[in-house]
DNA sequence: AAGTTTTGGAAGTAACCACTCACTCTCACA
DNA sequence: TGTGAGAGTGAGTGGTTACTTCCAAAACTT
């Protein structure tokens, strides 16, 4: 008598494949990554794997796109009826909280700095003009504010993925306080 | 009648081999780059390139280093004699000019994400301390002016990582204008 | 001239890769 | 009860990969 693995839905699935799919490219990014691992990970076989996005560019594409969707959604809801820096802050303390998943983190970051590749520099230059468009609007603020609320998270972000946040060092904590200031509240 | 080709120091042909491997490296990444590919563009065969540097993640750290140590200079360099807010932005004008390099640019780029393996975490991380020591010795600034150098600094590889300096799009560019305004002199 | 070191490569090896084909099984519905 | 659509995969396929073994020839040393 063999168990039956119970049936779900393609897009059920999806999603679980896009969990594992943000896992793998996270860490070893979308050449290092294995197809076959992150199948297993979703708990499929390869082959559906293939079925469901494509291609193995397909699915990282779909992967960092939910991830940046998520982060404007969050952006949002953060900043909704506030305006000004008070806006700004509200944003700054959420993404703090968000990029704590540090698949997320490392995906973004991925996608960021993976723009040989024309398709993702593409989805890349969206996401990113999505989110200055909503910070410089929800805020109201001159572009010398929300340049710095950008050019701070960077830091940060940057600082995340050397965890530096967990594992300081004294001048990365003199830094982090510095830009962590002006960035939240 | 074969044209015997002359024969090179090691030495020479690890710049060679290091200068194919910061090009490759810099737009496919550690996994993505091949090392047959890397080895015909220094003009070796593929097993001489392992003798030189014995894995490909050792190829990679040394192209990753030699990088980091040259920022290092173009930035004591660019500093010398100077001294407060002076000295912040002669390493910010050296900085923009040194990274239109764009194999330079992404590679350090690459090291900075690639943090996942703790090889080149640990690299990253020395490197990134030597170049915040020397910012704040030679500059004496507190840690906010410094703080905020390193953030525009970090704003600025992204944006030229994405293409929006050489093609800029108009919120890129007001972004990019307010930074750069308190960057560079 | 003999011997040693160093530069350099031809020819593998074993593992892994993205992706395909052909196929089975389940289940909703007519 | 039967049929068709969607869920799911075993077994490949052709190609690439990092890395090794072993050998050759040039160049330096004595």
């Amino acid at each position: 008598m063999t168990t039956t693995a119970p049936r779900q839905t393609a897009d059920e699935r999806r999603v679980a494949v896009l969990d594992a799919a943000t896992h793998e490219f996270a860490i070893r990014g979308l050449y290092g990554a294995s197809t076959e691992k992150i199948a297993r990970a979703a708990g499929i076989s390869q082959p559906y794997l293939f079925r469901l996005f494509g291609s193995k560019k397909g699915l990282y594409l779909a992967a960092s796109k939910r991830c940046a969707d998520e982060l404007y959604e969050v952006f949002a809801r953060a900043a909704e009826g506030k305006s000004g820096v008070e806006a700004l802050h509200a944003m700054g303390n959420t993404y703090t909280e968000v990029m704590q998943d540090r698949d997320r983190l490392m995906l973004m970051l991925k996608s960021w700095t993976s723009c040989d590749d024309p398709d993702i520099a593409r989805h890349t230059r969206s996401a990113w003009r999505n989110l200055v468009d909503l910070a410089e609007q929800v805020s109201g603020e001159p572009a010398d504010v929300v340049s710095r609320f950008f050019a701070d998270g960077m830091l940060i972000t940057i600082f995340m993925s050397l965890n530096l946040v967990d594992d300081p060092e004294p001048w990365s904590t003199r830094l982090l306080n510095a830009c962590k200031d002006d960035m939240t509240s």
